[in-house]
DNA sequence: AAGACGAAAGTGGTTGA
DNA sequence: TCAACAACTTTCGTCTT
């Protein structure tokens, strides 16, 4: 199996492997370098077509990000229709006219809203497997009729945060906002709904989902970002971050983090990356000041800086 | 002068009667 | 369906570096 090196977005070579996931992420800007890294091997020999046709298990493989999954149902044509009678060919003509008007409704729908979907998800740079899980989602919402009443933008942008969630890459709700031009509300709204409606649970989001991204955005180094997870697990011990916005959280600790490591970085621009305020960010940074003793730790790290 | 701090009032969403 | 509520934001004045 082959393995990419460096990080092209980058040129890190600081590659994280999370194997549940099947992902290659790159530890500096958050890249997801390769995703689905299945095993294409196949385990089996075959030596002639007959072993083959016994082998072989699959066809084409599915793709929700194709609007029929590159499979597509007919209603056929003319064949055998000599057997009916008048009767029965007139309720074969119907019901080929609807399949045809439904299928045609439901598929320039889907055409449209999967170009869209493709636009925000390379925008945002998401995994292929995120971008897969999105698309299912919002096909079963169009199935539903869920989209009736909102529009296909915001229920693709809502699909778009449920896959985030569930594959553990959350984006912000700004940024989908960002992204897909539609407003946060908005995108909270559907996103609700369609999970909901659908019977998709989504555990909240963990606070070090995050922190790869902020602190390559914020160009701190992997010590910093190490010691603000391990500063992550001990706020999750002291109960500290239940109830709390995820992204707060994220944001106090990659603050303290930096203060400890001398890569002082302000409250705004942290704020600004988290996309949350500084007052959030107080109010978390003085929990944790408060239950984790951390603040030692800081001046140990101020004293070294006078030396 | 910029950043950090904290009080007060406002917002949108959840919960429980 | 409504009111209470918690988390977060906005705004603004004051203190610190």
């Amino acid at each position: 199996m082959h393995y990419v090196k460096k990080c092209p977005e980058c040129d890190s070579i600081n590659l994280f492997l999370n194997k549940e996931k099947g992902e290659v992420i790159c530890k500096d800007c958050g890249l997801v370098v390769e995703d689905k890294l299945v095993d294409f091997e196949q385990e089996w020999r075959e030596f002639d077509s007959d072993q083959a046709d016994r082998k072989r298990r699959t066809g084409a493989s599915l793709s929700y990000t194709q609007y029929d999954q590159g499979l597509g149902t007919d209603i056929g044509q003319k064949v055998d229709l000599y057997r009916l009678d008048s009767k029965d060919r007139n309720k074969f003509f119907r019901l080929r006219k609807w399949q045809y008007r439904i299928s045609t409704a439901i598929e320039r729908n889907l055409k449209l809203a999967l170009a869209e979907l493709k636009r925000v998800s390379s925008y945002l740079k998401l995994p292929k497997s995120v971008e897969e899980e999105s698309a299912r989602v919002y096909t079963l919402a169009v199935q539903r009729g869920l989209v009736r009443g909102r529009s296909m933008e915001s229920v693709v942008a809502g699909a778009l945060y449920a896959a985030c969630r569930r594959h553990e890459v959350p984006r912000t709700l700004d940024e989908l906002s960002e992204a897909s031009g539609i407003e946060k509300k908005e995108i909270g709204r559907t996103y609700r709904f369609v999970t909901r409606e659908l019977g998709i649970t989504i555990l909240p989001s963990n606070p070090a989902d995050y922190i790869a991204r902020f602190a390559s955005a914020l160009k701190l180094t992997a010590e910093s970002q190490s010691k603000s997870i391990e500063i992550l697990e001990r706020a999750q011990k002291a109960e500290l971050t239940s109830g709390r916005g995820p992204t707060g959280i994220a944001a106090a600790a990659l603050y303290v983090s930096a203060l400890i490591h001398g890569e002082k970085r302000t409250q705004r621009e942290v704020a600004d990356v988290a996309g949350v305020t500084e007052v959030t960010i107080r109010n978390r940074y003085k929990e944790l000041l408060d239950e984790l003793d951390l603040a030692k730790e800081i001046k140990k790290s101020k004293k070294r800086k006078k030396d």
